[in-house]
DNA sequence: TTTATTGTTTTATAATAATCGAACTTCAAG
DNA sequence: CTTGAAGTTCGATTATTATAAAACAATAAA
């Protein structure tokens, strides 16, 4: 896909709120049930993540809406919209150049 | 030893110049032979890194050494002096963090 | 078609970080 | 003891980043 770019990816995770943000995302990516979390997941990526993001943590709006281009933009993260909700997917490729860091 | 501290260790390596000097440090610290390098390699670490790594990097040396005194603070590189030259080890233990990060 | 929901973009500000030069410290060599 | 080499620390400057408020866009619901 794109280029992996490990400073980016780096400075992405860099910050507290932007970690925290990953985390959340990923653990809610690793939800395979619809049924044993609020979280509606699927193979497309976890629903509505945005909005829960925004519930779990004291930023703003314009400030999440930041972080998730940043985390975008690293290529850890790729979003898209269903309706009015934001759908997020964790990129593997980038996690797993994180694993493979130095060797 | 100190707590590892994830945000901290990104941080540390999420500069261009950073990462450049880390991974140096790390191919160094790799090299085994004394012989086959010009490198002065031990268990001790790896002798004169920091005048090494001025030879490399067209920055001022306090730059660098501001750099290695952040990756020290992130638990990445332990650094002590012989002599008049500083001998730097990597510390495994951050390495091994990054690795296991996200399993 | 109006209104509410879900985000995004723009603009501004405050906080951090990167960088360098100069002064300083230590140690080694002459 | 003086000189030089190897780093460090201090002070200042510039660049980047985190943050929020306000205005905006797109979609769904009434």
């Amino acid at each position: 896909m794109e280029n992996i770019d490990l400073v980016k990816i780096f400075k992405a995770l860099s910050s507290e709120q932007r970690l925290n943000i990953f985390k959340m995302l990923y653990e809610w990516n690793q939800t395979t049930s619809e049924v044993t979390t609020d979280c509606l997941c699927s193979e497309e990526g976890v629903e509505k993540c945005f909005t829960k993001t925004c519930d779990c943590l004291d930023l703003s709006k314009s400030t999440i809406s930041h972080h998730f281009k940043e985390l975008e933009n690293a290529g850890l993260i790729n979003c898209t919209r269903i309706g009015q909700s934001s759908v997020c997917k964790i990129n593997m490729e980038a996690v797993q150049a994180i694993r493979d860091f130095l060797k």
